[in-house]
Order: C-alpha cells, then structure tokens, then sequence
DNA sequence: CTCCAGGGATGAT
DNA sequence: ATCATCCATGGA
C-alpha cells in the first residue's frame, strides 16, 4: 500500500499512544493500526514525517494534534523540579482529540482498573459490537455507537470482563443514545457547566469527567487526579503533610498549574508511570 | 498467595 | 462535609 506524508514537529507518536490517553493502537510493523473515528488507520513515524493510510492528513493532524503550540505549551509550565523532569520526559507527547462517545464509554470502564486492561476491555467492546475494518492486510474494529450498546444487554457488557461497570456503561450509553444527554451541545459549555453535565451521567464523577473534558473536549485546562496523580501531588507538592484532602489538591492544581493544568497532568502522570520515578 | 488498579455510588458519622 | 464500604476482574 502506499502511504501518504506529512511533516509532525515536536511530536512522539509511539509516546502518544502509549501515554494512557487511547487504548486500542497496536503495532503493526513499523508502525501502529487503530481507528479514527469509524476510519481504520495506519500510521508510522519517521523523523518528523508521519506516514499514513485510511484517512485524510487534516482529519490525522486534528486527531493527533499537531495544531496544539507545544514548545509554547512547555515554556509556559511551571518550572518546578517535579514538572521540569516530567516535560524532559515527555517530549513530543500530545493530547490526543478523541471522538467523545469513545472516550466517554471507554473512561466509563476505566474505574479500578490498570491501562493493560483498559485495553483488554475496549479490545473486547470493538470486536463484539464495533464494525470490522481492514486497513494495510490488518483487521479492526471501530468503537460501537452508542445506539449499539444501548441495545446490548448487561450480560453481554459484562461478557466483556467489564464486572460492576457493565450496568454504568449501559445506562450511559442509552442516555446518550436517546438524545436525552447530547454530547454534541454540551460543546458549547463552559468548563464548570460540563463537567457537571457529565458528572449526571452513571459512572462518571469528577475524575473520569476531567478525562472526557481533556481527551475529547479540547478543555485544555481539565486536570483528571487518579491514585498516580495524586501520589505525585501528595509526594511533589505537599511533602510531609499529614492530611491533605482531595479538596486541597484540586485548588491547588488549578490555580498551580492553570491554563496548562491538562499538559501539565499528562506529563506527571506518564512520568510517574513509566520513568520508574518510585 | 496478596496487593492494587487513570473511581463511583451509597449510606453512616 | 468527610469517612467507610462495596463493587468485578486480572496483572504484577
């Protein structure tokens, strides 16, 4: 197959992809196959060249957002020795924009739950109930819809080894299935009036909220804190403080880290993860 | 085997 | 408002 190119500065794709953002890239050769959307994509790295199959280069740049000013993006965080090791780290690691019924249900199944089987469940979902693409001799699958899961029973989720997350994804996805929660308006909110929307929404509080806001709403400043991140905060920012609430936590990061509160945590937490910072 | 994971909902202080 | 408990499942 021949592939199509364009020029990607300031950007790591297998870093990308790799960072707990997504959950269904997998190698393929050099390079790694997935969906955009209901799109089968591949797509390898070369320098500062992207070469790619199955979708046009506008909708890969949205999806991969080499639009986002990044070296501006780092210059502008705050430079304290946790998130100076944390961008050296990170370089070229950007924030994904992902489709917003996929991100949603996928961070609905994500409650307990380690990225390997994040991925083990969302793999699960795609095959049963997503359609079958082929794309460069490979096979996979595109998320289901929303109207396809609503119409799926619990049992069949829970066949998924999705466990007590079944009925919350379930319920979710008939909401928005019937219009009743509309993701496509809920675009133009602010931040605060978001969050509380999806926040309505079972299985979603404040922390997978902040995940669907910064993955899949541009909300740049959206700051998700699982048990990493505030192991980090607690470790980084409040060393040797008996309590500190999650209350505190949340005030300090937004006002500590701001308008770059999404960068900034994607940073602290794939450092945290994967640079063996203890 | 035990421990823990990109948490949320519910009910008791 | 904070705290405790339960919820399934599988990787480490």
């Amino acid at each position: 197959m021949r592939l199509a190119h364009i020029t990607a500065k300031d950007f790591d794709l297998a870093r990308s992809l790799d960072s707990g953002q997504v959950f269904h890239w997998e190698n393929r050769g050099a390079g790694y196959v997935g969906t955009i959307g209901a799109k089968a994509v591949y797509v390898e790295q070369l320098g500062e060249r992207l070469f790619f199959a199955g979708v046009t280069a506008k909708v890969l740049a949205r999806y991969f957002s080499l639009d986002h000013p990044l070296a501006e993006i780092c210059r502008a965080l705050p430079s304290d020795p946790a998130m100076t090791a944390a961008r050296d780290f990170c370089q070229g690691l950007r924030i994904i924009r992902q489709p917003r019924w996929e991100c949603l249900a996928t961070f609905i199944t994500s409650s307990m739950k380690q990225v390997a089987h994040i991925r083990q469940m969302s793999q699960a979902l795609r095959r049963r109930f997503g359609a079958r693409k082929t794309i460069s001799g490979s096979h996979v699958h595109a998320f289901p819809g929303p109207a396809r899961l609503a119409s799926a029973t619990e049992k069949e989720l829970r066949e998924c080894a999705l466990g007590y997350r079944a009925k919350n994804l379930l319920a979710t996805a008939r909401l928005v299935a019937s219009g009743e929660a509309n993701l496509e308006e809920w675009r133009s909110l602010p931040d605060d009036a978001l969050r509380s929307r999806l926040c309505e929404l079972p299985g979603v509080g404040a922390k997978v909220a902040n995940c669907v806001m910064l993955f899949a709403f541009e909300r740049l400043r959206a700051f998700p804190i699982d048990v990493w991140i505030e192991r980090v905060l607690k470790e980084k920012y409040f060393p040797r403080k008996r309590k500190v609430t999650p209350q505190q936590l949340r005030a300090f990061s937004e006002s500590y880290f701001g308008e770059q509160g999404g960068y900034a945590q994607q940073y602290l937490f794939h450092h945290a993860r994967k640079g063996g910072g203890r």
